[in-house]
DNA sequence: TGTGCATGTCCACAATAACAGACATCGAAA
DNA sequence: TTTCGATGTCTGTTATTGTGGACATGCACA
């Protein structure tokens, strides 16, 4: 009986949600913590992640890994993350085409897909470079700020999108807007030919180079993608665009779990 | 109100630790299930799997796989797994040793630890013969079936490996019995030495040598470990064991993780 | 010595999640 | 055709659990 039916009326979450949300917070945090520290991090109540806490560490899931107190991601996730590995097994073959690409363009080479609503890095290969560039592998990032994300939406409609990419997605790192119905007409254009290309949004140095690996039916389950120097991208943009359309044929034709 | 009050009273089980009887049961079969076939196997609710399953399916920790129905781990868990793998970086260097041991000694060189209560082969690398001897990556094996095991169990007392290690893992696989105080009798002389070595009691063609890893304080927190041709094993018993105590030695002085 | 903050434990209670079981399909076998 | 099993969905009920908050430390600093 409350007098503000729709406000939100400071639900109870759910023990497996609060969960993985403790295990997500370690991970992008990439580093140990306490659970009290994690707790005020996603805004939990201490004593519910106390008791989670204690549960995923009789899992294997957490382990301790200090004198006393701080967790971090336990064996047991190495395992199931084996598993997974092993059975979508496309990660061998990847890590052969991503090698091929990086020693035959000398530039970083990657495989990203989605996770979530969000992009991702799943393999990656540096290039041959006195500075390498590289990412995060796994690290979610907005997918308005990089070039495959124009090609992993491709099948979603208009209004789909719009509902998939979180509002706040569109803001770029340099805090301007990026109107979402630009983005889409950039996807629909990348989705016609397949590539997207652009300098990256996120730092000022490096050109981007994405290539859509279709599969299971889609137009774009994943992409091959290139990081380069600006300068060597527009010097050598023919070139980089063949090798990962290359590349994405390669990948194509081997068993990738749908996003 | 029950009159057999010492009796497990049908216990409802927390669906944190059904969550993860699911994900473990999928890593063990190594192959999609649908929620049905689930629910049955792991001898859960109906219900509760089917609800769990659409949580798991929801963050990413499962994936659909089929055109309907059958699920099997996901995305997320590789990317969790990563960030383990990442943070105690020491499969890079154990990669290394192994690729050594077994370039030397043309054996299969395994990297072995406790998961729970049981062993697990962590890493490996294949001998270079005609046929391979391997085993899975993960896959929970009683400990007194073991070499490692011998050596893995060290710093417990006779009570705490009483207790640790499950009753019918003294069962071995040729149905005879293993008394549990010759098994520590075994275990403690390994740990004097740091080695153990025997006939596989899986199979009836290899011979184990492990040798302990020590760190963290303790004698033996992993191991590393040869699986030769029984004939091989035995004309080669010296070299071998000091190919693997050199191994240890290199491991021994990465961090890894306390089991 | 007192004050404040960070850490961990414990408890009681409402909110709700796990469960049993009914129901609805669908395809194969009889 | 009926029957059966396998699959998935939807309830209502009740045992459990997530939560707020009290309590207990211990440490740093004034």
């Amino acid at each position: 009986m409350d007098v503000m039916a729709d406000q939100a009326v400071a639900k109870r979450a759910r023990g497996l949600d609060r969960a993985f949300e403790i295990l997500d917070y370690l991970r992008l945090r990439r580093e140990p913590a306490n659970p009290n520290e994690i707790a005020s991090q996603i805004g939990a109540p201490r004593s519910s992640v106390y008791e989670l806490v204690g549960l995923l560490l009789r899992q294997g899931i957490l382990e301790h890994v200090d004198g006393e107190g701080r967790v971090y991601l336990g064996r047991k996730l190495f395992f199931l993350g084996n598993a997974y590995e092993e059975h979508y097994d496309f990660t061998r073959e990847c890590d052969r085409v991503l090698e091929g690409l990086a020693t035959e363009t000398r530039e970083t080479a990657q495989f990203c897909m989605l996770d979530g609503n969000k992009y991702a890095v799943v393999r990656m290969r540096e290039g041959a470079r006195p500075f390498r560039i590289s990412s995060d592998i796994g690290r979610p990032v907005p997918i308005p700020w990089t070039a495959s994300g124009r090609l992993l939406i491709a099948d979603m409609s208009d209004s789909e999108i719009l509902d998939f990419v979180p509002r706040e997605d569109f803001r770029l790192p340099d805090g301007s807007w990026l109107d979402p119905m630009a983005f889409i007409g950039e996807a629909r254009a990348a989705a016609r030919t397949g590539v997207f290309t652009f300098d990256s949004i996120v730092d000022s140095f490096t050109r981007c180079f994405a290539v859509a690996v279709p599969g299971m039916g889609r137009r774009c389950i994943a992409t091959v993608c290139l990081v380069a120097p600006r300068d060597d991208g527009v010097r050598n943009h023919d070139r980089y665009i063949d090798a990962l359309k290359a590349a994405a044929v390669r990948l194509g034709s081997i068993g990738i779990p749908k996003p």
